[in-house]
DNA sequence: CGGCCTAGTGAATCACCAT
DNA sequence: AATGGTGATTCACTAGGCC
């Protein structure tokens, strides 16, 4: 085994180990790891092909190592390596893991019943998540991180002060708003196809390393992937160990890491993001019992009225849809922005429904 | 006991019901709720509040269990309700359990041990939650529901086209942001404290039985608190079974309640989706004499055209069969929608025959 | 070079009824 | 229980071609 370099505690730092991640794992010393990142086999369980309303393929994951015999498999597979994970990191050490409704409450149980101690669950809201082509559930838009220190007296590392810089002063929440790796940094084969299923965005590693990892630390991914783990490790001056079975994603995050250079220290404050006025859907308003589901609204020229339904529609004399919709059709009108034209009474007074939504704005700016 | 109204089958719909969960859930007829919402300690010190599945009390105001004692009672807990909740639900229903990374991954465990197949994992995203004033993690700034079915076959409820109108038009994602419960609607008892310490908001509630509910269905709720699932099933024009070991929490939902009214019967109707509407076969077009045997359809981007048949199939220059399997074979796709994939000429002009069935369905409504 | 249009795609447990 | 026919269903974003 080519592990280790030198001694029994020589650290084979910003290498890709080939093998069985529990395998390599026993192989190391204990307690030499900062921060374990994991993004394990998510156990979807897929059944038929899926297509797309205008008929194209969904390009699944059914890739061999997401394939378990049941939820006993796959709990012995999770037990085996959160224990091997364990022994390797530092007291003060803690790991992140990445999962869906599929695998992470399996996951979660396990790291409790193991003496992990649970600091975060943190959701990762997707920006542009792939809808739901059946209409049958809710669009799939997030996917669940669980952060856990060792034991529960781990002086684990949290930079707070980084984490609300990069959160515009505001400090960091447990739900974080990143689109998924897409574009030219989605690593391709030699065919053009996608080289990895499951590539995570480099944003998302960023926000976990500048915030719970100080530089010079180890971080280590048995489920190395394509290497977003590594590649972001080296770009934050962070040493890495990953731990990947398959050659192919060996090589292509071998490659990868290789073009990957270290940032200036005072290039880091740079992810700032613009932030647009937020959509409110006019159902948040019946939802939140703003407006009443039967309730009457009037058009700002008083000569319409229509009735707010629980779904957040308005039903008239002869029409029924969105607030927009109904407003057009009583006009006449291609088009009508209802947030202006449609008022509530209040105290005798018809007052515009866009006062409503701009309440919410205002909370949601908190 | 006082649960029962009637025979052993009548339910006590609209009551809130005295005693521990498990027995009270015990002593009602299986198969009798469409839904289940379910808001459990979350606490894992558990307060004596907790029963074995023996019923045995479980004393833990003096004891002092490690973690893993604690963790165990609460599975078992978690366990025994899970299980009187699956029997009491209609073979077609689902539940909803809500809850932190303190219990959640163990309810969502257990869930799926128990056969329950999860359909979504939702997020709420608590548009104003309490900081974390220490500065040593995230703002725990959501929290965690799981939507299950009774199994993997169960056809559960969900009204698609509303959730997509309450969304301003826009698939309904897993992430939803609506505020904590405060203000005029958070309810205080006497000394104008607040009545009950997590008081879950009517907005959360409104979009969980709008969007996986139907008028008249039996909505049961073995955490009663405060009652907001009933409020809000009242508000809704649905049915729901309350269960509350305490009498102050009971007292106060029963106050809240009377004072709720039904929304307007129009109110409550909802947007509807396609799949509800009359089955209308091909054939009848023919039949009617709205095309005639020897018409000649084209397909919708023009590339294609096939003749009407007297038995309601389509020929066309290779294949023959219905009009579905006629404009999948051309397209070479799995399938095919016909009814908007085919045109007739009318004025010179191509018209979805879909029209032509949008006209049959308006005369059966009258 | 910019604007506009078309094509493609992403960790997905994605029908239902009649026979 | 298994089969086969009908027919319902998508959002955000990127890349690339054309003008």
């Amino acid at each position: 085994m080519n592990v280790m370099t030198k001694g029994a505690d020589a650290l084979p730092l910003n290498q890709i180990l080939a093998g069985d991640c529990i395998d390599v794992m026993n192989s190391l010393p204990a307690g030499s790891v900062d921060l374990i990142f994991a993004d394990p086999p998510y156990n979807l369980q897929l059944k038929g092909e899926l297509h797309r309303p205008d008929n194209s393929r969904v390009d699944a994951v059914d890739d061999h190592w997401d394939q378990f015999d049941s939820f006993r498999v796959y709990d012995q597979f999770t037990h085996a390596w959160l224990k091997a994970a364990r022994r390797l990191l530092k007291p003060n050490g803690a790991i992140w893991v990445i999962g869906s409704y599929h695998n992470i409450f399996r996951v979660g149980a396990e790291l409790q019943n193991q003496g992990y101690w649970i600091l975060n669950d943190v959701v990762w809201r997707k920006s542009n998540p792939m809808p739901n082509f059946r209409g049958k559930r809710f669009t799939n838009a997030h996917e669940t991180m669980i952060w856990a220190g060792k034991d529960e007296n781990a002086k684990y590392t949290f930079n707070y002060e980084a984490l609300k810089a990069l959160n515009e002063g505001i400090q960091m929440r447990s739900d974080w708003v990143l689109p998924i790796c897409t574009g030219h940094e989605r690593l391709k084969d030699d065919a053009g196809d996608k080289a990895h299923p499951t590539q995570k965005p480099e944003s998302l590693l960023h926000r976990i390393l500048v915030g719970s990892t100080n530089p010079g630390d180890v971080i280590l991914d048995p489920f190395f992937g394509t290497g977003t783990t590594g590649a972001v490790a080296k770009m934050l001056g962070r040493d890495f160990i990953g731990i990947e079975r398959e050659e192919t994603y060996r090589k292509v995050a071998a490659k990868r890491i290789g073009k990957v250079r270290k940032f200036d220290r005072d290039a880091l404050q740079t992810t700032t993001s613009k932030r647009a006025e937020p959509r409110v859907p006019f159902g948040q308003l019946v939802e939140r019992g703003m407006l009443r589901p039967g309730e009457e609204l009037y058009s700002l020229n008083g000569r319409h009225k229509a009735k707010v339904r629980a779904d957040g529609t308005l039903i008239g004399a002869d029409v029924k849809g969105s607030i927009h919709q109904v407003g057009a059709a009583y006009e006449g009108a291609p088009s009508c922005n209802g947030w202006t034209y449609w008022c509530f009474k209040k105290d005798g007074k018809r007052v515009p429904i866009d006062l409503l939504r701009q309440q919410i704005r205002a909370e949601m700016a908190n």
